[in-house]
RNA sequence: CGAGGUAUAGCGCAGUUUGGUAGCGCGCUUGGUUCGGGACCAAGAGGCCGUGAGUUCGAAUCUCGCUACCUCGACCA
């Protein structure tokens, strides 16, 4: 018992330190490791691997809908940032900068990628000649640099891996159509693959994209209630196809500017899975995205039989799904609390007891303590079904948590108190970003986004107190 | 980038006030006994005390500089 306390003591309580509980569970279940630079993270293979499983099913959803990858340089000449105003304005404070090659200055300084727009239409422009052409509909998977001041593991780091997508279509019309499409397919991903409930919705001027003419995000509520921007989708108009010089002859015989979009998820997702799920014994990983979706504990696996069984199983298991067996020289107590500790969704345990039964011990980390028989021969097929059942139940357990979490606010005293105590706060606002600015001066809360189910909650700006027509959430953020 | 704090074994810490050549717990290695919720015994390995200068017969300890990290603010996926 003093020894079990001894152990929860090694993560931070959730309740008490979340921060540091964050960061207790990053470093403890080998997700990543801090780099020597400022701001760099080393994504271990454990953490890797959910990237990869992220990587697989976000990729197989863009190329169903159209669209292929392609790899840009990350070196781009400095001169190509500042083509379009606002762009540049936005990221040449975070932008970092090749001036050397060897001991030779440069004779034009490369900016390190901390998104790809400028090169990306630059090399457009050249391909882009006619409305055959269009739309031409592209994603990269890569790695971006911004010289952030403060950082945090998968939250914000100097640099990151992402995936941006880039397309440019002949109206604007099917350009917004595909800012859209993609916001709801990552909302539909966050759903049924990440079991993460997302706040959709449309961002404020204030808060959109430098250089987009509309911003929309996903938004997810953690477990402190604090909101996480998990992924955005823009729509350019034409600012930087008319920036770049792209231009397509149109069936009427006219040269004309292409409408483009961009969009982009990256490692955050990763903390948003543990900040969505996580709980005092650790990371709590959803099925679909678990590198190890079932482990296999041999228990007195000195005792005859028992290690023989459980290989029978893993052969069985192997190939169907994710499996591990652990037969590491540690006692099945101390694997246990390890394999919680890692998320790990379901464990098998094999001992003589489960063996003179023809059964196995089968135990799901979203339940604590729950704990069933389940018969040899049927191993494989219940355990596909539990995963199922502890997705589903994790997106509810998760849904149920924000619900809970969102107060709707007509005034500022209102908004603070729910935002203070851990709450997104509802509510009508202006439009003004004079009251974007004072709530977050009073309360440290931004606006998050504007959901598309415009149904008024109120009519005066929950800020200012004059009419108002836009209903939008406000919340702390990462 | 402003304010505060920290830096000693892989991790967590003691030692610094009062200078005398480095210690504890966990982990790690080996052997043995164990194994149904972080087992036990025994024997081991492991440190230019963040870094550069200075004071001193002598520096983890005193002085100055630098760097990194943490917390809190302003900026951001």
């Amino acid at each position: 018992m003093a020894k079990e306390k001894e152990f929860v003591k090694e993560i931070a309580s959730i309740t008490e330190n979340f921060p540091q509980w964050y960061t207790d569970v990053v470093l403890k279940t080998e997700l990543a490791d801090y780099g020597p630079v400022k701001g760099t993270m080393v994504i271990r293979p454990y953490g890797y691997a959910i990237w990869e499983l992220i990587q697989r099913q976000m990729d197989e959803r863009f190329k169903a809908t159209g669209h292929e990858n392609a790899y840009f340089p990350m070196l781009i000449p400095y001169s190509y940032l500042t083509k379009e105003a606002e762009h540049v304005e936005g990221f040449a404070p975070e932008v970092a900068m090749v001036t050397k090659a060897g001991q030779n200055d440069l004779s034009e300084p490369l900016v390190i990628r901390p998104t790809s727009e400028t090169i990306i239409c630059e090399m457009y422009s050249r391909w882009v000649e006619s409305y055959r052409d269009l739309p031409l509909l592209i994603n990269q998977w890569a790695n971006v640099v911004r010289w952030e001041k403060t950082t945090r593991p998968f939250l914000r780091t100097s640099e990151f891996l992402w995936q941006e997508g880039h397309t440019l279509h002949a109206t604007a019309e099917e350009a917004q159509e595909e800012t859209l499409k993609i916001l709801y397919l990552y909302e539909e991903f966050a759903r049924n693959v990440l079991a993460i409930p997302m706040f959709m919705g449309r961002k404020s001027e204030k808060e959109k994209f430098a250089g987009a003419q509309a911003t929309y995000s996903i938004e997810a509520m953690m477990q402190d209630g604090k909101s996480l921007q998990s992924g955005t989708t823009h729509f350019f108009g034409t600012n930087f196809s008319a920036a770049f010089n792209i231009e397509y002859l149109d069936r009427d015989g006219k040269r004309k500017n292409p409408y483009q979009t961009s969009w982009g998820t990256s490692t955050r997702l990763i903390g948003a899975i543990i900040m969505a799920h996580g709980d005092s014994r650790g990371l709590c990983l959803p099925p679909r995205i678990a590198p190890i979706q079932a482990v296999i504990i041999p228990v007195a696996m000195h005792k005859a039989g028992v290690l023989e069984k459980c290989n029978e199983v893993y052969a069985a298991l192997k190939g169907k799904l994710r499996i591990k067996l652990d037969d590491r020289d540690y006692s099945p107590g101390w694997k246990f609390n390890e394999y919680e500790m890692k998320g790990v969704p379901v464990r098998i345990e094999i001992g003589p007891r489960d063996i003179e039964n023809g059964v196995a011990t089968v135990a799901r980390r979203d339940i604590e303590g729950a704990k069933i028989q389940v018969p040899l021969d049927d191993l494989c097929a219940q355990v596909e079904k539990l995963l199922d059942e502890i997705h589903d139940n994790m997106y509810n357990k998760a849904l149920a948590f924000r619900d809970s979490h969102v107060k709707t606010v007509g005034n500022m005293d209102e908004l603070k108190d729910a935002v203070d105590s851990g709450n997104f706060a509802l509510a009508m606002w202006c439009g003004d970003e004079e009251c974007e600015n004072k709530v977050k001066e009073l309360t440290n809360a931004s606006t998050r986004n504007m959901p598309f189910d415009q149904t008024p909650c109120g009519d005066k700006c929950v800020c200012c107190g004059k009419k108002a027509s836009k209903k939008i959430y406000f919340g702390k953020a990462y």
